[in-house]
DNA sequence: GCCATGCTTCGTCGTAGAACGAAGTAATAT
DNA sequence: ATATTACTTCGTTCTACGACGAAGCATGGC
């Protein structure tokens, strides 16, 4: 018999299905044959490994027709998922220290500019773009840090509720917090996640300001999508 | 080449590690001989999985003469186990579910009493009597609970700056939260980590209240020294 | 009805890596 | 010095599991 520990990480720990995982951040549905391709593998092996991932109740599955559409089981999923991401740049740091020690600045996060500055995160905003909206709004004063943890303040509350944002028709079973922070892959600094971060995703998609990249975790403003987004969400000029 | 995700997850995810680095969310620093003999393996293999996780940056080691004291990373490294544990007690209900699927109550975490009802995980409570500890304190005001997110009243830090709790002496260069919630493994409800659990935990220990358990995690309270601890930090009666 | 498409199951192969015995280094004890 | 203890390195064995080919079972389109 094995711990459960093991078995959990175990499931995220083989290089394919991690592969899978990573593809699932991204919070779209994929069908089991996108992600054979995604992984580079054949149908049949995909097969079997989101078998075991259902198994471990790391991904649900909608069957459609004759597709089945996975998708990670929920946030908590995505949230152990980013943190073994991040984790993981410590791993790089350490391995790359030998030929790279001199050039001091450890890249971190993804190599994709693209992804740098501004991706998605299961289904909040990350990277460059993520960091610097989570710290206008720290400046702002709509958002209190508190030894890393998050508030919204009253005049959080007031300006996001004039936008539209309805706190009180937030899922109630669903303990999600409404704002949380999450280390950023690529930055290394805070970004706002939970059901606001979400919202706010939701925002910039819906409006057009920006739209996901179809085969990556990009996420693409448009220039005048940036601006409306830069009036909207950060600090006054 | 791999991604870092798996790499670190494959890290955690074979079974002899796993049981290493449970022994160690003890927060206890621990020999490699001790590692070894608890995970039931020999010295030789017990020395190349240690290396591994080194090199992975989930633990740390100090040199003490001809032993060396290992002990896990750091908080964010216990975090994710905890999360991790908790993700795997969704595997066990499924895994279960054929036979014990009558009895509705399923069973989650350690199996021993002791465990159920007071442990350390990492550097604070957890088990029955932190989840009672974590209501109490909400309860009280002492905290308030915020979509999940956990800060500390102002009549809280009165009240714990009365006991010797000095907030402004916590180490600044580490960003660790004050308080956070953490989801305890066996009552499936929230209980108080950070560094105030931190503080509250090696309270009880300091003044003989409560004593580790030499070979498990079980926290043991005296029975005085149990209603000092009700006395102190639970709801007047 | 037909075939095409999406996914699964079975059998086989190949490899990564976990385990230990044996031998080596280093530090402490006597 | 010698012995003992703690840990590491090397070489070998063995097993678990990921990979795919081939065949099977659905579902949908025609």
């Amino acid at each position: 018999m094995s711990t459960s520990l093991a078995q959990v990480a175990a499931l995220m720990g083989d290089n394919t299905r991690a592969f899978m995982l990573n593809a699932l951040l991204s919070g779209k549905a994929l069908t089991a044959t996108e992600l054979a391709s995604c992984a580079d593998i054949s149908a049949q092996t995909a097969s079997v490994h989101l078998a075991k991932l259902l198994e471990g109740n790391l991904v649900r599955v909608r069957k459609q027709g004759r597709h089945k559409y996975f998708q990670l089981a929920g946030p908590e999923v995505a949230e152990v998922l980013e943190q073994l991401l991040n984790l993981g740049e410590n791993l790089k740091q350490t391995q790359s220290a030998q030929q790279a020690l001199a050039s001091n600045d450890v890249m971190t996060g993804p190599d994709d500019i693209r992804l740098r500055h501004s991706r998605i995160c299961y289904d909040h905003l990350a990277g460059e773009v993520a960091v610097q909206l989570y710290d206008s709004l720290i400046q702002k004063n709509w958002l209190i840090e508190e030894d890393l943890n998050l508030r919204l303040s009253p005049q959080g509350a007031e300006a996001f509720g004039a936008m539209g944002f309805s706190i009180s028709q937030i899922s109630k079973p669903s303990k999600r917090p409404l704002c949380r922070t999450c280390l950023d892959w690529s930055e290394r600094r805070s970004h706002l996640a939970g059901t606001l971060g979400s919202w706010i995703l939701e925002d910039c998609l819906s409006k057009q300001w920006a739209k996901r990249d179809l085969d990556s975790r990009a996420i693409c403003f448009s220039k005048t999508g940036y601006s409306q987004f830069e009036k909207r969400y950060l600090l006054k000029h």
